[in-house]
DNA sequence: ATGCCTATCGTTAGACA
DNA sequence: ATGTCTAACGATAGGCA
């Protein structure tokens, strides 16, 4: 008889960077991901002593939020300059001028 | 004569996260992770149909921003909820009730 | 500062508890 | 939904161009 070995793992897959369309899986990921996300900004803020604000409007369009030092500190400073710190204008996701 | 084998590169090394006191290593780090950062926040919003902000005051205090879609949407969602998709309160990075 | 390169480290897909 | 486990995948430290 065909008796079936279960692999114990087969470790990470590989998969496309594409929507995922199970719901249930998608909300496992989005949870593992946003964490991983949360951290690398951790990471970064420690690393590099830079202030970062994170939003994310979950799938069930819930906010989650990361803020260090305060997100409505950064906000506010983004959505207003301070003048000796002037940028040209707010960048996009896309490339940006070297730094000063 | 004391020959010295130059190793092609030992590959990635651990670092403990505090910060870097190397200017130009830390430079070079901040660049290389923001980086990391916005990939990982696109593949989230493709992924998992979210939306995504971030704010990043660099070492020179230049903001780069991410958005999708829209940065200043998101923020203006995010300071003043919709009543529909009404939270008890803005979130912090800590724990977050589970979703709906 | 930006890109390429390699070896290695850290993240995470999938399965289960 | 939240944590644990494994193995594989992807990010990235350091070095050089």
């Amino acid at each position: 008889m065909a008796m079936q070995i279960k692999k114990p793992s087969q470790g990470r897959q590989k998969i496309a960077i594409t929507k995922i369309p199970n719901r249930s899986n998608l909300q496992v990921t989005f949870s593992k991901r946003c964490a991983g996300l949360f951290k690398k900004a951790s990471e970064l803020c420690t690393l590099c002593g830079v202030e970062i604000a994170i939003v994310v409007f979950s799938p069930s369009n819930k906010p989650f939020s990361f803020g260090h030092p305060s997100i409505k500190t950064l906000i506010g400073r983004f959505l207003s300059p301070s003048p000796s710190s002037f940028p040209s204008s707010t960048y996009s996701t896309s490339s940006v001028p070297q730094e000063g």
